[in-house]
RNA sequence: CGCGGGGUAGAGCAGUCUGGAAGCUCGUCGGGCUCAUAACCCGGAGGUCGUAGGUUCAAAUCCUUCCCCCGCUACCA
């Protein structure tokens, strides 16, 4: 195989503030694809993962589970790279932002871009909330309060090293401008663009003094290194960077890199600020950043306290490594979110890998079996059939290149499964069986044998970036070796006569879905009952009370200024433009008022239907959302925002006074 | 008018740049076959290509109007 030079490949670092879901682990297998394929194109791939492992969040959690901050990452680290592990995932190196020479280099980076004076210290300003440590932006709060625990914020200022952004803006939109490719899906581009390039970039504090447990600045050491200086550079020290110029020859190999695999969420911190720090340390930038999409849970979202949460050991459990690659892999489209449910798991895997490969792969063995011995030899009695068969068989590998190239791997995959498809309609063309009760047509079914098991070593061949374990298994059953790339346009390449397995293994046996779901719903029972008791342990410890800002003292007067009435919600419908409203109409006594509540997101307009709510009814109307809303139904709220509707503890008549 | 993406068969998507008979996967219905994991192969049904207008011999595709969904909107790891 020809060489076609160095590939560096990374994935994002995980933050090691709990055990990743499936959405968390998909990029993983993507980069594991991409990466095994680059490296039987001929490249010589390095793959950097790893996790990251700093930050206010971390110290908390480790706090509350009363260990080390140490301690508490290196648990998560070892969950990580275990689940990373058990996807087959084929990384070079897994660098933990924890390591020393990681935080070395850091603390070096930050001292020289400090000195050549692209950072600076000045003062954060922000809104801050005492009681949470953390600051906020006027666009995170929640109503003007803190999204966290929903107290009061005040502005506040905070002493912090900034990085000077705005001085490589410039340079980094000519490189955008002129590199089409740097940002993929080119959706992203404009974004990134439109929203913070052209309309100027603010500085970026990269310190902090609020928590510890971050990378100190070795000559100011109230602060630890925030966050993006921290995270990012691990791009470049898990290759043996050097702030002093004295590199690993690593580093010069593979520097810049040619993917950084990304999530779309933070696409921003990879193709504007990593950029810019890398030009601040004159270093070249990356060739391309890829913001894949998400995975996402279709019925309903994933919650720990649910117990819904899927994650990827569990799908391994039942599935098996390779049909939950398959399924990560294929139902991810290149742009827009895909989704996961337990449903599609079954129906893809049924589908593709059951009936169409496995299948495929078993009843051609059988018919060796049958027909030869397991002997498989090519008579050379060609038929016109036949042509297409190898023309698809030998065309695949250029599709799947062409598809690869622009990081399309669903479509790659696609591509491989036509060709089995394709072998599948060869069998029925070519009718093996009615061949077989005629000898003088012997030669001729061996063959149809032959074309066969050589299309789909082929097509295992192409399979194996994807799917290892399983085009290593058809190989063995084959009897052969997965082929080279550089083999893969040639047809007949199978050995003459050579003898495949006399006992084909199923390779994806087909799933019963309502046996499936039934196992599920057991699991996750099983897991909340276990969940349950811990969380109101920490309820009843924790947060069973809150205090919120009292108010000034009023006067019966203002009291009775007020009228509270009990009304019945006969009808009730969404407020489309709106992702909180919910239009109520409510009876009370024998008139009908229209009330708009923001309780959108933990009420539905149907379970709203027939309650009997708490009404302020003399309240001046409003306009909210271009709907007047004629009064103001109550809620309780706790800390997180939740809320739940005051209702009467008897049942009382629709217009009752409350007072 | 903050910026961007999207609305194509029951579901999920391609096709739009470069206008020229509406396609793929799953599901569904019917047929074929029996080597195989009730699988495989063939065929049918099902779409006013979000809406309203315009350009053109011809529009899913180009232009304009409006409606609806989703993402981003600054220091979140």
């Amino acid at each position: 195989m020809e060489n076609k030079g160095k590939y560096y490949i990374t994935t994002a670092i995980a933050y090691t503030s709990g055990k990743p879901h499936i959405g968390n682990s998909y990029e993983i297998v993507l980069a594991d694809s991409i990466a095994r394929f680059k490296r039987k194109e001929g490249y010589d791939v390095f793959f950097q993962t790893g996790t990251d492992e700093h930050g206010q969040k971390i110290e908390l959690k480790a706090a509350e589970a009363g260990i080390t901050p140490k301690e508490f990452v290196d648990d998560v680290a070892g969950t990580i790279k275990g689940l990373w592990d058990l996807m087959d995932t084929s990384y070079d190196k897994f660098i933990r932002t924890t390591d020393d020479y990681h935080e070395k280099q850091v603390q070096k980076i930050f001292k020289k871009l400090y000195d050549k004076g692209d950072i600076y210290k000045g003062a954060y300003e922000g809104l801050y909330c005492t009681p949470c440590e953390s600051f906020w932006t006027e666009s995170q709060l929640k109503d003007g309060k803190c999204p966290d625990c929903g107290r009061d914020v005040k502005p506040a200022k905070e002493e912090a090293y900034f990085f000077k952004m705005s001085k490589y803006a410039d340079r980094l939109i000519e490189h955008i401008n002129t590199h089409p490719e740097f940002i993929q899906p080119v959706s992203r581009k404009n974004e990134m663009m439109n929203n913070f390039l052209l309309p100027g970039l603010q500085d970026l504090c990269v310190s902090r003094t609020s928590f510890k447990w971050g990378i100190p600045v070795d000559f100011d050491d109230r602060h630890v290194v925030y966050v993006w200086l921290d995270a990012l550079t691990n791009y470049i020290t898990g290759i043996g960077y050097d702030a002093d110029g004295n590199h690993d020859d690593m580093y010069g190999k593979n520097w810049p890199a040619d993917l950084h695999l990304i999530g779309k969420d933070i696409i921003r911190f990879h193709t504007i600020y990593w950029p810019i720090f890398l030009m601040a340390l004159d270093e070249p930038l990356p060739k391309q950043v890829f913001g894949h999409p998400w995975l996402l849970q279709g019925d309903g979202k994933m919650s720990k306290s649910k117990g819904n949460v899927i994650y990827a050991d569990d799908l391994v459990e039942f599935f098996g490594v390779d049909a939950v690659r398959y399924f990560v892999l294929h139902e991810m489209p290149f742009e827009n979110d895909g989704t996961i449910s337990w449903e599609l798991l079954v129906e893809r895997i049924n589908s593709d890998l059951a009936n169409t490969l496995g299948n495929l792969v078993n009843r051609t063995i059988s018919m060796s079996n049958k027909y030869f011995d397991g002997v498989v030899s090519n008579k050379g009695v060609a038929e016109a059939v036949d042509e297409d068969l190898k023309a698809v068989a030998t065309g695949t590998l250029d599709k799947v290149l062409a598809k690869m190239e622009t990081l399309h791997v669903a479509d790659a995959l696609t591509e491989i499964f036509a060709l089995f498809k394709r072998c599948n309609k060869y069998i029925d063309e070519t009718e093996p069986w009615v061949l077989a009760k005629d000898d003088a047509k012997k030669d001729r079914l061996a063959t149809v044998l032959y074309n066969l098991t050589e299309g789909i070593i082929i097509g295992a061949s192409l399979l194996e970036s994807f799917l290892p374990t399983t085009a290593k298994k058809i190989a063995q059953q084959l009897n052969t070796e997965l082929r080279d790339f550089d083999k893969l346009k040639e047809f007949g390449l199978y050995p003459d006569g050579n003898k495949v397995t006399d006992a084909p293994e199923i390779l994806f046996a087909r799933l019963k879905e309502d046996e499936v779901l039934e196992k599920v719903t057991a699991m996750f029972a099983e897991r909340a009952a276990a969940a349950a008791p811990a969380e109101e342990t920490a309820e009843n410890c924790g947060n069973s009370v809150i205090d919120i800002e009292p108010k000034e003292e009023i006067l019966y007067d203002d009291f009775g200024k007020m009228q509270f009435q009990v009304g019945e919600i006969i009808a009730c419908e969404e407020v489309k433009k709106s992702k909180k409203l919910l239009c109520s109409q409510v009876r009370i006594g024998s008139s009908v008022k229209q009330i708009v509540s923001g309780i959108k997101q933990y009420y539905s307009a149907e379970e709203m239907v027939g309650k009997k709510v708490m009404v302020l009814v003399n309240l001046k109307p409003a306009t909210l959302a271009g709907i007047v809303s004629e009064g103001m139904i109550l809620c309780a709220e706790d800390a997180e925002g939740n809320l739940a509707l005051m209702v009467p503890e008897k049942e009382m008549p629709a217009g009752a006074e409350i007072c």
